[in-house]
DNA sequence: ATTATCTATAGATCTATAGATAATGC
DNA sequence: ATTATCTATAGATCTATAGATAATGC
């Protein structure tokens, strides 16, 4: 077969495995069912990737870059904080309507193999270790300016990764329960991402008066004229 | 042997198998390591149980009982919407810290098992109907009386939901890049836990003119009802 | 000569059941 | 007599490899 082809079929293989890995996992998915739906033998499957692990760790470790790429893309453009946050936030958020089932596909690693943390971590800090970096400094002038509250920085982080990637692990819960399309949970995400938006924003801002960010209630008492 | 015993051994078999599925999941526990974990062969999980999968559903039913059966006992009480809302919070994210592999049990069976939605369905509307007619009442009042701002009940109960499942999520990422012992992260939870409270509340705020800092009559403390 | 593909199979699971044996309750 | 437990095994996977054959590039 011409080289052409060759690859072809080597990508026929990687491109089934994504699509089966992402629906299903890697537990259970077999090779015989990869080679099935690429439409070559199983033992194929093994001769470009020896094992069925190392197939999924080429692919895993793509989805992860997928994942960080849009943060460092964007940390680039020369723009305010708040406006930067935004785009962010929605660069994941419409990153996940694309692979809604990206979420999945990493939750499911880091329970059922926790030695992959380690590919994340890595990824990670390779990846990410500058922009986080930037971003801190960005966030603490921030604060010092008194145009956010005084938080944590993690914080912020955690909220918006919850906030965007809940919407998709419910997703199928949600289309089930309320009897929705795709084009229906299409919409719902779209007002999904405004409302976080929103949401994130108004978490962030500066309500307390300064030096007071003393958790002793979780309610925040004393948020009074500012 | 004595039914004292034999109660014993079906529940030493049932709280094996529910330490394994919580650990990895359904595919990847085995009735033999199940067997192994309880001190008993491996035929006789099927003896109790007759299939894997029977067992699984005993253990995941029970399991969606302890994730919904919290929010039913606080709308029995009589306190203002806020300071409800916030006990119920505070009660899921406690129930999280005690069972903080939940989420991926449940987010497991999701991916792989998308039938057992219909069972989350059904208990979901046997036992939490009549609370979420209660909860989109009083939340509509609180909109009317300008406590709240406009929004769907929905989006307010996503993202209860996505912070708290947020954290949990995480855990296991956070604690190998932090390198974090269990004790670190439970007072890192605790700190979490004020966050979220914060960031739902001030979300759900009535709306505050962009630019402007003048916050509005209504005090949000949680202590005092309006 | 090398690379791609196939057939066949070893060896390791794993689930579920059949059938034997031990324990228990009348 | 019934219930609990065990041993053994059929039958269904599934992964990975060995070895044959076909295609391709010099």
């Amino acid at each position: 077969m011409s080289p052409e082809t060759n690859k072809s079929m080597e990508e026929a293989i990687l491109e089934s495995a994504e699509r089966l890995f992402l629906e299903k996992g890697l537990a259970l998915t077999s090779t015989t069912e990869i080679a099935k739906k690429a439409g070559c033998n199983q033992a194929l499957v093994h001769y470009y990737f020896r094992t069925k692990d190392r197939l999924f760790e080429e692919i895993f470790q793509k989805k992860i870059l997928l994942f960080l790429s849009l943060f460092v893309r964007i940390d680039n453009d020369n723009i305010p904080f708040e406006a930067k946050l935004l785009r962010k936030m929605e660069s994941h958020f419409d990153m996940l309507v694309e692979n809604p089932q990206l979420p999945f596909l990493f939750l499911n690693e880091l329970i059922t193999n926790p030695a992959r943390i380690a590919i994340i971590k890595d990824s990670l800090e390779k990846n990410m270790g500058a922009v986080y970096v930037q971003f801190e400094k960005e966030f603490k002038e921030e604060i010092q300016m008194g145009r956010i509250r005084e938080m944590q920085p993690i914080h912020l982080i955690l909220s918006v990764f919850s906030l965007n990637l809940g919407v998709f692990l419910i997703k199928p819960m949600m289309m089930k329960f309320l009897d929705m399309t795709e084009s229906d949970f299409y919409a719902f995400a779209q007002q999904r991402k405004a409302e976080i938006a929103t949401t994130i924003l108004n978490s962030i801002k500066p309500n307390i008066p300064p030096g007071s960010d003393i958790p002793s209630e979780h309610t925040r008492t004393g948020k009074k004229s500012q």
